[in-house]
DNA sequence: TGTATACTTAGACAACTGTCGAATAATAGC
DNA sequence: GCTATTATTCGACAGTTGTCTAAGTATACA
């Protein structure tokens, strides 16, 4: 069972609207592309209006809360969904829910 | 599907240590009682070291969340769990992961 | 080796958050 | 109606956050 302050960590990485996108759109770029689930940095940047610094300071949060991994690749920095993490936390919450259900 | 708005907001209403443990809180206690799922605020107060005041905030942003309702019954003020929330928030994260475990 | 591209670090700053104490409101029972 | 109990509102304040600009580092390649 996951710790609660752990999972606060991890919603806390999430509650910005913007960083929430962020995850999402790596989500995405996973769901997009089969053979290299992977998303740079530069590429997110002409999405959101937001200045460079801002999405690194954000990636870094979404690490830091094991919610991605990076991993560097030439010029480019590659960020992934960690699976385990997002595992955890639907498996906790869905703890929750389906105490009640049946 | 659940806006990206709404869910950061949901987040954030998660995202304090305390108030994530206030919710799990309820959450349990709609567990233990099956008869009166309920939780009330000075119930609270006494397992938490914080103030009624701070209680009552944290409280209002999971109602403002829609993470919670609550109901005043007499002087006591009752909350429980918002399942409807709750499972679209598990839905959202589970489609995430769904999409890459098949 | 020089330059363009991609990202990070550092520093700043306004806005927001979590918490408190004090005061207030609402309810129940004597 | 008084008093005790329960919860809310208000105002304050230190700490945190999101964002920026400017400057720095690293990599690829001509």
């Amino acid at each position: 069972m996951i710790k609660a302050r752990k999972l606060a960590k991890i919603m806390k990485a999430l509650s910005n609207e913007n960083r929430l996108a962020l995850y999402l759109e790596i989500a995405k770029q996973k769901e997009s592309n089969f053979e290299a689930p992977r998303c740079n940095v530069s590429h997110i940047v002409k999405m959101f209006r937001l200045t460079a610094p801002t999405i690194s300071h954000h990636l870094k949060e979404l690490v830091n809360a094991d919610l991605i991994t990076t991993e560097k690749q030439g010029r480019y920095l590659v960020a992934r969904i960690n699976m385990e993490t997002l595992a955890m936390v639907t498996k906790t919450l869905s703890g929750i829910e389906n105490k009640w259900e049946r």
